[in-house]
DNA sequence: AAGGTGACGTA
DNA sequence: CGTACGTCACCTTG
């Protein structure tokens, strides 16, 4: 058979490339957020898809070694003895590229007790007998004696990875006037210093080659090592015992019992949920682009989960008004009870029509407003006939302002996507779509304007939203399924009103504020330049660094990524230190400046209608929290004097008398008691004592009414810092003590409360063994890393793991109330209004005469929202703003 | 123009 | 070496 026409049988040593990327690539550079270096793993499939790409292997396999001991080691202890500690930064990379390449479909073969090469030397004679055309990649010389007619080694030069030097035969002879089957006669002559095997002295390339061109091989030469005249020649025959040592261990195994033979290492499609899944907790992006082009387009290459799934044909789109689309409706939902997919599209905010689907048929609705011809689309979308949407809060404002209700949300992609996995931010329908049911929905690029890829048929879109969501349904368990149902999909309206009626704020209360911030800063600035004797940019981290550790003379902080740091806790430690007028000016500047920020941005956030509009993101923590953004109207100033009157420009509007606040009172610590069931903390909420003192009281051993303020204050942040996994170390670096003190309080604390270490503890271990946390309510969050090897990683996941239940158990329990308290609302028909969630907290507007029901309803929901053992306290205030109305 | 970083506001 | 977020200014990179 020509060579042409073979198989291509690809075997790669994973070990020594992937430690040769590590060295060729800048370790900096490949760091994920969480701290883990990917640089090997990086270089390694960069270079991997270049050979997939150039030699289109049919066949491919990776060797990887189990450890660094091997059948040589016990022949030889010093074997590879004199190499140093693998670096920390790689060790923890390879499992990860493994794991990468088992996404990828790719075969990794290790065997106990042999060396990666050998398994290449074993599969590459299999390979080359079996009609393989093989091609070795490794960074090992020795694996030079594979190469012959049908073996080809490919060795990466000096300078990395990326470039891959070809030795078939000729180029062996080229290079060392041998053939490649006599390579390890020179080896072990000359010797493997990276190995620990000395060779015979004096003896180098050029001389080995010229006996071995004269012998033929190590052993011949040594019985003929008295015709070997000179130094060299003594060297030889007295240590003729090395170069038998080494001959014996540079010759490859090429007959290990291995669990696959060339033809299982046949290429399979890639497992595109899986590489997309490791590649995004790996940051590769272009990988992740190189990757799938690999594969081509085709749908039938991708496989989802574990079975490959099957591409349902798109029907047919058909367009659909009046008695037609009633009738159609009718059918298609079995009269309002079976689920349609739904796809609203607007141009400019107007809405143009509807895509509507089930799992066989699709219709496009046309719409504009003021029509009479729709009823039957109208009463459907406002009736409870169960609706499937992507994004279904986007979609739901844009009916604003149609005179269209919607109503029977059942289901949302975007939630159920955030739900089985809420580390991940927000994807679009053709991402979801791609990971979860393995197809491709053309997407128009938005940057570009005659885009190349034509849009589907919002119909169509509306088919692929159907057909996800009964994936995501189907994949998610019990408990995240109710929190959908029960909790995230009724929460969806709720938040939708809140954004939309956003909440008044006054303009002239900012303005001021932002002038007399403004004049205040600047007077600052001036005082500081004149401490310093020149102007700098104050805002600047770079030139601050200048001022304060070489022109001041300071003493080097914290260190960061760019220099050292000068944040203010940084600014505190100088101030104790070295004592400097500039320091305190610096730190007031960046007061004024930082709330001056805020001003602004909600100035800007300020609407025709006098109101400012949030957008809360549901799916935008990992916890369960709501997050706020466009403006962020959860980091309101409060701490402070002039932060607080940033919240007295929150004001009820025209037509409202006063605002209402609510907030929990230690809700956490509520969740920690009633989850860790420890007898003092219950009892510590329902005694009726101050929360601080009463566990104060207990820690120092006194009456409650002898602890005193610092003992207090002690109390306080470690009872917060709880359940953020708070260490020694952190609460001594908190609250300026020695770490031996708080130490002890640790102690002290878990003597009187043993349950909550426990339950903390325990949390982490049920973690690590079920693979995530759940909150009281159901929801999860998985976690990889409890697992990891690197103990950054693992020990971030821990904290991570022990505060999900707790914030998350929070966050359930006030999209409960939230959901109650606007049904009320909306049952009893008030004219007050849910305004803001600041995750413990919930703002109102309240209607003329509104203020004692509503009140009466907002602390019994609140209060309600989840029966714990121990009561959820609310607190309540009212007032003309945000401020006043704060108890 | 885009992306990363430091700093800092909230719970 | 304490969790969860979003936003800004600055600065480097393309």
């Amino acid at each position: 058979m020509p060579d042409s026409e073979k198989p291509t049988l690809l075997l790669v040593d994973g070990h020594s490339l992937a430690f040769r990327a590590f060295y060729a690539l800048p370790i900096d550079s490949f760091v994920t957020r969480d701290g883990q270096h990917t640089n090997a793993i990086h270089g390694f499939l960069s270079m991997l898809i270049l050979l997939l790409q150039k030699e289109k292997p049919t066949h491919l396999g990776v060797a990887f070694d189990i450890s660094r001991f091997s059948f040589r080691n016990r022949e030889y202890p010093e074997y590879k003895g004199t190499r140093g500690e693998t670096p920390p930064e790689f060790k923890g990379q390879v499992p990860l590229l493994e794991e990468a390449l088992h996404a990828m479909n790719i075969t990794t073969i290790s065997k106990e007790d042999f060396e990666a090469d050998d398994i290449l030397a074993t599969l590459s004679l299999q390979g080359k007998q079996q009609g393989y055309r093989v091609l070795v990649v490794s960074g090992d010389r020795d694996t030079i004696q594979l190469v012959d007619d049908d073996v080809t080694l490919l060795y990466p030069n000096a300078r990395g990875v990326s470039e891959l030097k070809r030795y078939d035969e000729d180029a062996v002879r080229e290079r060392y006037g041998i053939d490649p089957a006599q390579y390890p006669e020179i080896a072990a002559l000359v010797g493997e210093t990276s190995d620990n095997l000395p060779g015979v002295d004096k003896v180098g390339e050029k001389t080995a080659v010229k006996w071995i061109q004269q012998y033929g091989t190590a052993a011949e030469l040594l019985e003929h090592a008295d015709e070997i005249s000179g130094v060299v020649g003594n060297n030889l025959r007295e240590q003729r015992d090395r170069v038998v040592r080494n001959r014996k261990l540079n010759r490859l195994v090429r007959d290990v019992e291995l669990p696959v033979s060339p033809h299982d290492l046949v290429r399979n499609p890639i497992d595109a949920t899986a590489v997309r899944e490791v590649f995004e907790r790996l940051q590769f992006r272009t990988l992740l682009d190189r990757v799938i082009k690999l594969e081509g387009t085709a749908d039938d290459q991708l496989v989802g989960d574990d079975e490959r799934l099957p591409v349902a044909a798109i029907p047919a789109v058909r367009t659909m008004v009046d008695e037609e689309l009633a009738k159609w409706l009718d059918t298609a939902s079995e009269h309002g009870t079976a689920p349609l997919g739904l796809r609203i599209v607007t141009i400019n905010g107007q809405v143009e029509g509807f895509g509507i689907a089930s799992a066989s048929e699709s219709a496009w609705v046309p719409w504009a407003p003021g029509r009479p011809d729709y009823e039957a689309l109208a009463s459907w979308l406002a009736s409870d006939s169960p609706k499937y949407l992507h994004e279904a809060k986007r979609q739901l404002k844009t009916l604003a302002g149609t005179g269209l209700e919607l109503n029977g949300i059942a289901f949302d992609t975007t939630l159920g996507a955030w739900l089985l996995r809420p580390s991940t931010k927000a994807d679009t329908l053709g991402g979801l779509t791609y990971y979860y049911l393995g197809e491709t929905l053309p997407e128009p690029d938005p940057s570009q304007l005659v885009p190349e890829t034509e849009a589907v048929s919002p119909a169509t879109e509306a088919w692929y939203v159907f057909r996800l969501a009964g994936e995501l349904a189907s994949r998610l368990d019990p408990g995240s399924l109710s929190v959908s149902r029960e909790i995230e999909v009724p929460l969806v309206p709720v938040l939708a009103r809140m954004e939309t009626q956003g909440v008044a704020v006054s303009a002239p209360v900012l303005a001021e504020l932002n002038s007399r911030l403004g004049t205040q800063a600047a007077e600052i600035a001036r005082q500081a330049y004149a401490e310093i004797g020149r102007e700098v940019n104050l805002g600047s981290p770079k030139q601050l660094q200048e001022v304060l550790f070489d022109q001041l003379g300071m003493p080097k902080t914290r260190q960061n990524k760019t220099g050292f740091s000068t944040d203010a806790a940084s600014l505190a430690d100088l101030q104790d230190q070295h004592p400097h007028p500039f320091l305190e000016l610096l730190l007031q500047h960046r007061d004024a400046t930082k709330i001056r920020q805020i001003v602004e941005t909600l100035e800007k956030g300020i609407g025709a209608d006098g109101r400012v509009h949030t957008t809360y993101e549901q799916t935008g923590s990992a916890t369960g929290r709501i997050s706020s953004n466009d403006p962020n109207l959860q980091n309101i100033p409060i701490k402070t004097e002039v932060g607080r009157e940033v919240r007295s420009a929150f004001q009820p509007g025209e037509g409202f008398e006063t605002l209402l606040t609510a907030d929990y009172s230690q809700i956490e610590m509520r969740i920690m008691a009633h989850l860790s069931e420890d007898e003092g903390l219950i009892e510590a909420f329902n005694s009726g004592e101050d929360l601080h003192r009463f566990v104060g009281a207990r820690i120092f051993r006194v009456d409650p009414s002898e602890v005193t303020p610092v003992m207090r204050t002690k109390v306080k942040a470690m009872s917060y810092g709880l359940a953020y996994g708070l260490s020694a170390f952190g609460l001594s670096k908190q609250l300026r003590i020695e770490t031996s003190e708080a130490r002890e309080l640790m102690a002290d604390y878990f003597a009187r409360f043993g349950a909550v270490r426990d339950y903390l503890r325990g949390v982490v271990e049920q973690a690590r063994a079920d693979g995530y946390t759940t909150t009281i309510f159901g929801r999860r969050r998985p976690f990889s890393d409890l697992t990891s090897t690197n103990r950054v990683l693992r020990e971030n996941a821990e904290r991570q793991a022990l505060n999900s239940p707790i914030q998350g158990s929070a966050a359930d329990i006030i999209k409960r109330a939230m959901l109650t308290i606007d049904a009320d609302i909306r049952e009893r028909m008030l004219g007050s209004r849910m305004l803001l969630q600041v995750h413990d907290e919930l703002v109102f507007e309240v209607a003329p005469g509104e203020l004692p029901e509503l009140t009466e309803i907002v602390r019994t929901r609140m209060a309600g929202a989840a029966t714990l053992s121990v009561p959820l306290e609310v607190q309540l205030g009212s007032g003309p703003n945000w401020d006043a109305a704060a108890h």
